[in-house]
DNA sequence: TAATTTTGCAAAATCGTTTTAGAAGTGTAA
DNA sequence: TTACACTTCTAAAACGATTTTGCAAAATTA
């Protein structure tokens, strides 16, 4: 079946296809077209079951009223809620979201800039993987809008919003240290990305502030390529070859839930054996008995700024903006776990 | 800064844009173009950094080579799992998936199909929402290539990909049998959806294979549109208003969350108060001591066969397609909660 | 040598819109 | 009668690609 478009429109009405753009985007008024037609090219257009071809209208007007959203892995509880409220966010401009993974791999992040230019987008939101710096300073230079979320690259000169991590860590290590926990493992991923250096920073911050003596043996960076297994098995062993820890402390959800299943696997409880608390919120720190001390990010927040940011951008693409460096506070959710 | 296009090209390399196009695209010895001008076309492209434009090459041929995927909830981890397996699936017939959600509310769906259909898409795939019905018949009307997935409308004439949902339950039902339950709940939504008819089905079909007459008492209906706190409470009274219960099978994830919740709350223990087991696995049901039994749809089984079907009415628009219906076993994933 | 074929590229049409410029027709005033 | 201003709509260009057709020059064949 072929679709109808504004020329079939046309003909059906006996006027020109103008007069049918003109009708149907609502300037008849403006371009004086007369009532009458106006409710004939209306009427026709409606029996045919006529829709624009969004398509042509991108070609033509030159916007595709599309944004680009490059987060790291879409199937992570953090970024699927990030993505979905960006979604609600964009959509209250009137922008739709296309969103895709990067796996932490830059030339993947490369590939889906290319796919996301290739398909006009008109910004692009990124949490950037390591390495990615050139991709993206060239979409600086050629002064596409973007946005960095959840980490930046200090060498790209582009507007960022995230939580402030190291902030927040040291909130964490407060509530930990007036528990009256001294000895705290931190469990980290080995990925050289901006935000968790910023949270092993928060950890070490605090420790000196505490007046404790850092000790590089109760610091685990986990590789980001260990399979599922090997991971907690790692985890497992610095519980089992340092017994005098406290308290643990995992940098990411992820790391988190690896962290239950290996304190699972020794039978230790929590928070009697070891304390634990961990980086980003999740459904399974609510339920998990007996409920796991987190730290929510503002998920809510940085999406609205990061799109605010954008729009700004998009709606503006000749001047130049100066480049935002916004930081959010996060919130300590307190369970049963510390 | 100005996007280049073949245009610019073209000048650049002094030759007809249709040249350019032609190299670009490989047709150069089709076309006979020389060696030496396509040389010179290729290296003036890289140079220039020139990427062609999406839209235009849609507009043109007609194909956006995007698919479109509608989901109940992108933000439930088997939605999630399997827009992503989709989208692995989809790239390798090099197709691109814009996904969203309905959160089962049809006007929503309506318009979601609408924005898909002004983009373009060049297929669809769809778990539908309730009384969606006449917009997907519409689809396949205009013999737009459909496939549903999850669930299906029997008013409906689309090909569809489901798991055997009352086979599934069964299963599972057996499986509790086996290990002695008599006195099992079923916990379900009010939704009037195929999908979850057929696990009710299964459920009370096991019932009266096995003998044990059917306790209308036990089958709680949560209200799609309840609050989380208010479905926990109503679970938690199901159980508190029946202390004979032995197991209670949730038909879904969400549910089986819930319900861990209520089972939580009323200080109960799995497997000793209460055994428990949900269709649709999710990591939580790993992890949660000591561990819940779940049914784990076959997803990627799922994925590849729905886009293979889609891919075949897309390659091949002349031709109507007899509708597939396809359902395939669910796996029973023993834990420690039967 | 003339006719024909091949080579190598350019021109133009096309996809479905938007938008600018302007063409008829009518009315009004000088 | 002419000039001018409205009113109402149309024609055509443009967006950036693909693809069909066209056509001169070179090469081949008769």
């Amino acid at each position: 079946m072929k679709k109808v478009s504004i020329k079939d429109i046309a003909s059906m009405a006996g006027v020109a296809s103008s007069t049918v753009s003109f009708v149907l985007n609502g300037k008849a008024r403006k371009m004086r077209i007369s009532e009458t037609v106006e409710k004939r090219v209306l009427e026709v257009a409606r029996n045919a079951g006529y829709y624009p071809n969004q398509l042509a209208i991108s070609l033509r007007t030159g916007k595709s009223k599309t944004l680009g959203l490059i987060v790291e892995n879409i199937g992570n509880i953090f970024f699927a809620t990030l993505a979905k409220t960006i979604e609600e966010e964009a959509e209250q401009y009137g922008y739709r979201v296309v969103y895709c993974s990067t796996e932490n791999n830059a030339s993947k992040g490369k590939e889906l800039i290319n796919m996301l230019s290739q398909r006009q987008v008109d910004g692009y939101l990124i949490t950037p993987a390591p390495h990615m710096e050139e991709d993206i300073q060239q979409l600086v230079q050629l002064q596409r809008p973007v946005v960095l979320i959840d980490r930046y690259l200090p060498a790209v000169e582009a507007s960022h919003v995230l939580v402030n991590n190291a902030e927040a860590v040291a909130q964490g290590m407060a509530h930990l240290f007036a528990q009256g926990y001294k000895e705290i493992g931190f469990v980290t991923v080995d990925l050289d990305v901006m935000q968790m250096e910023q949270r092993l920073d928060g950890y070490i911050g605090a420790l000196s502030k505490e007046g404790i003596r850092l000790n590089k043996d109760i610091i685990l960076k986990v590789p980001y390529t260990h399979q599922r297994d090997e991971a907690v098995e790692l985890i497992a062993s610095l519980l089992k070859n340092n017994p005098q820890l406290e308290a643990l402390f995992f940098a990411t959800n992820y790391l988190g839930i690896l962290g239950l299943e290996s304190i699972n696997r020794l039978k230790m409880a929590i928070p009697e054996d070891i304390a634990v608390i961990s980086f980003d919120d999740h459904d399974i720190f609510r339920l998990y008995p007996p409920g796991i001390t987190s730290i929510q990010q503002p998920v809510e927040a940085i999406a609205k700024k990061a799109v605010a940011l954008l729009m700004e951008q998009c709606e503006n693409t000749e001047s130049i903006f100066p480049k935002a460096e916004v930081e959010l506070a996060a919130k300590l959710i307190v369970r049963g776990s510390t």
